[in-house]
DNA sequence: ACCTGAACACCGTTCAAGT
DNA sequence: ACCTGAACACCGTTCAAGT
């Protein structure tokens, strides 16, 4: 835990506040992401950082807000399926940047100005291509549950290195009780080539499909 | 924070710990169950707690494997569609009786005995009825990040109460640079008879669907 | 207006001591 | 074997004080 050297007076702003906070949750995940620790790597003292956020709820909106400024704004005179499988592979990416961000999500309930815009560009994508208010929320709903929930697994999987660890988990496992997870680890998991990303692709032209058909 | 009265010496087990850990959750919340609550709640000085678990990620572990616990467990020689919608409704309503579940489940890597036991019992239904290893990747990978996605939708709307708080948004929000919002908050999801929740079994027909076609 | 130091009420966990 | 008390190194945040 290195000491940063001491910013000089009035450089601080809440956009270097969040920006540093991004990049210590990347890094470190974000139960070592303390006010103290901010400070450290801010080179200022834990309370100075309040002069420019109201706490650290406000930190965690932020942090979540930032990563909907990463996602692609879909723009709603292009072709709707494009658009909105280019702004779901965006999301999924900037998720797994970073990858405390669905946990987060979870207990944020305030959105911020870029989560809004992103919102407001999918909608207008969906109602300005022929989907009615009721199809386009149905749309919208499955299709950002496929996209969150993918991340999700794919942040799982990220911690656990599936290929390497398969093998441990197949020694450590009663095979005779998981026959199934024996066999799917070894002659699939395991195999070379096999990519969990992979499934993205399928899934997505799932619920995309299945939104034209609600259209 | 009231104290509750003294356990008796040995009434202490990891499940009784498991299981107050779970109700302590569902009430307060990920944040408010620290090991002096949980300590409390047992009627137990905190220490006596980490004779029967190892330490709060391993509470955090078990916790997870807890809510898998309570997930129907499809049958492999059934028909292979309802099995697996069946799965995916009860592992959605799961996850909406723990709300805390998705957010933890990112974190937690190490899956316990019920985790391993459900993922078993799903890959048995799809590999004894005519999914190749690929398909029934895809597949699984597909329904799950839908499931998964969708609770943690639910869980980031449970804590807004949408309905109630759409006019305060609508009203506090600039129309002007929101328009579709306003016009989608307006229009519909502020209608009598709108739910979210409306929006699973769509997107489930959609994967379950897109599933059957991978056979 | 912005930053700091000391302090408060918390955390998870150790260790030695009790039964 | 199981439980406790005191202690340690942390947290987020307050408040009064500096510049």
């Amino acid at each position: 835990m290195m000491v940063k050297a001491r910013a000089p007076r009035n450089s601080l702003t809440r956009e270097r506040v969040v920006a540093c906070a991004v990049t210590l949750a990347d890094r470190d995940g974000v139960p070592a992401l303390t006010m103290r620790a901010l400070a450290d790597e801010l080179g200022v003292r834990p309370m100075a950082i309040y002069n420019h956020v109201a706490n650290k709820e406000d930190i965690l909106d932020a942090l979540v807000d930032h990563v909907f400024g990463e996602v692609y704004l879909p723009v709603a005179d292009g072709a709707w399926r494009e658009e909105l499988a280019s702004r779901s592979r965006s999301l999924r990416l900037a998720l797994g940047r970073h990858q405390w961000a669905t946990a987060l999500m979870e207990t944020r309930v305030r959105p911020g100005e870029a989560t809004l815009t992103n919102h407001e560009a999918v909608l207008d994508v969906l109602l300005s291509n022929g989907f009615s208010l009721s199809a386009a929320a149905h749309a919208y709903a499955v299709v950002d549950a496929f996209v969150y929930g993918f991340a999700l697994q794919e942040a799982m999987l990220a911690s656990i290195d599936l290929p390497s660890s398969a093998q441990t988990i197949r020694d450590a496992m009663d095979l005779t009780k998981f026959p199934r997870m024996a066999q799917f680890a070894g002659e699939h998991v395991m195999q070379p080539g096999y990519s969990f990303a992979d499934s993205f692709e399928v899934g997505l032209a799932m619920v995309i499909d299945g939104a034209g058909a609600l259209r």
